[in-house]
DNA sequence: TCTTGATCCTGTAGCGACTACAGAAGTTAT
DNA sequence: ATAACTTCTGTAGTCGCTACAGGATCAAGA
């Protein structure tokens, strides 16, 4: 059994974001000891970890929630798990074509943009009304 | 002179957000009717309208403040618009490439992963202990 | 034994950039 | 006159943490 500290270093879920975690239900409340602190089980470090690779991920909470429970559930609903990664990978993708249309849209912007200019071309084209 | 809604309207910058940004100082306060509602002048709308080209952007709203700022001074310094401009356009980048890694762990997750499985392989990858 | 420093506790507030109310007041159209 | 719309202020919620403040507890060294 490991204090919140050890729990954090071996999962590396901060401190702070345990507790948060516990408060929002996303994981049960450990047990305590007789000092009121908190106790983690190696299942529960476990637990930690997956909730972080899931986060590093870029799973929402709630989704990481659910694939939680799925591991934790008696079967694994496979296909579940599936759906919901599948539309987080649609999501990423929807991303980052945005973020490249907005590069392209940044980049043409600051193409005539050098230091020197009088007035600023960039400026200018932001602010036309139309 | 137009009220907040048709303000809204000509900028695409909704009510709620208007009403924020001039909480937050980010424009200046508009003048007000007798009734007390807020008059926007042409200039006020176009205002907003750049506002909201710069968050189209992915500006940060501190760095959309700044670029309001300097096509509002007596001089344009278009080297601090580029300088700015760059470093957004870095972190979209980056940002790309997160996602992109993000993508690639993904899929890689979810290419064993069909329907039907008894023991689901993602879940058990993201379960592993090391 | 005393002290220092590390760790832990609870509770609350802040981040960014809005968004969504509630409850009141004013305006416009029928 | 009534209904429906718009606006006002003020506050709270969103997401996922993160950072305190102020206090208790613990381990190690002098």
């Amino acid at each position: 059994m490991f204090e919140i500290g050890e729990a954090s270093r071996q999962s590396g879920v901060g401190i702070e974001t345990i507790r948060y975690y516990e408060r929002e239900g996303i994981v049960p409340k450990p047990v305590r000891a007789t000092n009121n602190r908190r106790m983690f089980s190696a299942h529960d470090v476990g637990r930690l970890r997956f909730l972080k690779k899931c986060r590093d991920l870029g799973f929402p909470l709630a989704d990481t929630k659910t694939l939680l429970s799925l591991t934790e559930g008696d079967e694994e609903d496979c296909r579940s798990v599936k759906e919901l990664a599948e539309l987080h990978i649609f999501n990423v993708r929807e991303k980052i074509n945005e973020l490249k249309r907005l590069e392209a849209a940044l980049n043409e912007l600051t193409a005539n943009c050098d230091s020197g200019n009088v007035s600023c071309p960039m400026l200018s084209k932001l602010r036309t009304d139309q």
